[in-house]
DNA sequence: ATAAAGAATGAAAACGTTTACACGGGTTGA
DNA sequence: TCAACCCGTGTAAACGTTTTCATTCTTTAT
């Protein structure tokens, strides 16, 4: 119909009304006489008027736009946690904007200057850290940040998380009572925050049943099956090889098994393997893994909710579930075939 | 320092310059002297500015955002090709806004419509269809849209694939070429435009080797693990079940494999099975698969560039690639342990 | 010495909205 | 009858940029 996309004025024109009118009838509309809006209605269907969201935005000084901070988008773990906050946000009329940051602190730094650029109304961190620019002036008034998955200590940021402790507290108990004592924590980076929640559920679950002599922790430089392979292989190696491992996530325990049956070994009859987090495939592997579920699309839902609660001017901002007093979503240990009890006695 | 964010307003008065001159000395630096340049850039530094984007964008009339419409963002062989397409678009300047469809109709019109609204100056398609609004007018001077993995027939638009006909052909000769007579092709959607291909060099690479007979051919509404459990189920039942599995995703593979080994079967002593994507875990699931492998980061950065192409007015816009002539990306049969020799002589 | 050209800058318009304010006309209450 | 009020609408100012055009000053060529 037209050359260039129709605006507000066209619409205007075509209605025989200013465009203050147009703008009220679309958002305001008890403040425009009945019949006016219809002509409005009709000018708008006979233009085929779009708003231009950008004008609107510059107007309202607002982005419409949620930044969303991962380490890696290729991590199918994350993106359930995507989905569920995309939802929410679409729901509430904002857009997501993923940041794939590879853990490279440039590329973080670009996305966080989106805060100050207006060209982001908020950000959700997954990547278990502040931006550094953003770590020296965390000042009042400032968008909304919200950290889900990896809480960041000392931040002060309203925070989604789980139990970490606690679930590798069951995951390790699991094992334990099913009778083995020689278990093997074949954990993620040492520095990790997440490393660091579950290590300290697996000893404390070690401890409990009185095995803190035979317990092992393997670090790894990430949560990904070359590296789950390559730690049990050297736990493996050893003269009294574990009978089981607690594995920080479904990837290394699938490495953990891989690296088993190279040895000739049978899981879960020579050696059991607890997971963590439950991806899709953690049902379909062979054997079927037991593991910790994380219910992602909750958290992700969760997460988006403490966002909009913030952007909502018209309530006053909530000061609550910062980092040291986080909403916590419940994990449940899903027991499947990777785990059985232990047959092989002490031989010392 | 300052209460509100700085704009070019701050700069030029703490710098004693216009505005004017403040935005040339940001964009057209030779425009401008050495001194005041400097001066400039002092008081960019004093004050904080960081340019508001969306006032750029709209007085440029463009989004600097490139909407990417996927059916899955859960699905992993989505993961590479999306960061592909980002690190393209980031270096040109731009942004990548990923439009979850979850394949319903409603979401892709209003993702579409940003592109009206100039929330998006181009698109990219990862999920095989226009959205319908869009079906209507695919006009000249419309923002440019390209199409990915799935070419859309009719559509004229430029399009980067594999070549799925010739991908199928190789992984069927293979499976043919050990011997394997009775084959049963597990099959996507009946309609969908991979499977048509992926079918048509199934029946081609039976029919070049004799063995139209054998040949089966099972759909499935997606191509999923669960998918590919209930079609190789399906299909071992028979009184002269195959002998080999070549599956249209390695999801449905590993859900074949899954199958296969319920019934005590051993892959790949007494079933092949070929799977395609080549995604992360096919090199470690128990057999490690055989596999096609898609360059899924080069489609990605094959079509990002095809979309910056159309986006730079300097150029003429080129207008080849359309979908009757593609850009396409060779795809590899990667041969791991999920095949073997058929050693089950036809007993008939 | 003067015209022409060039270099550096500023004033102001435009991008497409939303909204504070002003205004006119109709209703209400005294 | 007149003041007070409300309802519906229009005018114009913002939001923060980029860029055209005009202006001033300097340089160069004749």
């Amino acid at each position: 119909m037209s050359e260039k996309t129709a605006t507000i004025e066209d619409v205007a024109q075509q209605a025989g009304v200013s465009i203050a009118t147009v703008s009220r009838a679309l958002h305001k509309p008890q403040l425009v006489s009945q019949s006016t809006r219809e002509k409005v209605q009709h000018a708008i269907a006979a233009t085929g008027y779009t708003a231009n969201v950008m004008a609107r935005n510059l107007r309202l000084s607002r982005s419409g736009m949620i930044l969303l901070l991962v380490p890696d988008i290729g991590n199918p773990f994350f993106a359930e946690i995507l989905s569920g906050i995309e939802q929410g946000a679409s729901r509430a009329g904002y857009n997501v904007l993923i940041g794939d940051t590879q853990n490279d602190p440039e590329r973080e730094a670009t996305y966080a200057a989106y805060l100050r650029s207006n060209q982001a109304d908020a950000m959700i961190l997954l990547n278990g850290h502040l931006p550094s620019p953003l770590s020296e002036a965390p000042r009042i008034g400032t968008p909304p940040i919200v950290a889900v998955c990896e809480r960041i200590p000392g931040s002060n940021l309203p925070t989604v998380i789980i139990d970490n402790q606690q679930a590798a507290l069951e995951a390790t108990r699991h094992l334990t009572q099913l009778g083995h004592a020689r278990i093997a924590h074949i954990a993620g980076p040492a520095q990790n925050i997440l490393t660091i929640d579950r290590v300290a559920g697996f000893n404390e679950a070690m401890a409990e049943a009185g095995l803190r002599k035979t317990a092992s922790i393997d670090y790894s430089p990430d949560f990904g099956i070359e590296a789950g392979i390559a730690a049990a292989r050297r736990l493996l190696r050893s003269d009294t090889p574990p009978t089981a491992f607690f594995c920080a996530s479904d990837g290394m325990a699938i490495g953990a098994i891989v690296a088993a049956k190279e040895l000739g070994l049978n899981v879960p009859r020579d050696i059991s393997v607890v997971g963590f987090d439950d991806i899709h495939l953690a049902a379909n592997y062979d054997p079927p893994l037991t593991t910790i579920r994380q219910p992602r699309r909750r958290l992700g839902e969760q997460a988006i909710a403490l966002v909009l609660e913030r952007l909502d001017k018209s309530r006053p901002a909530p000061d609550t579930h910062a980092d040291n007093n986080p909403v916590i979503i419940n994990t449940e240990l899903i027991i499947r075939a990777s785990t059985a009890p232990c047959t092989n006695r002490d031989p010392a």
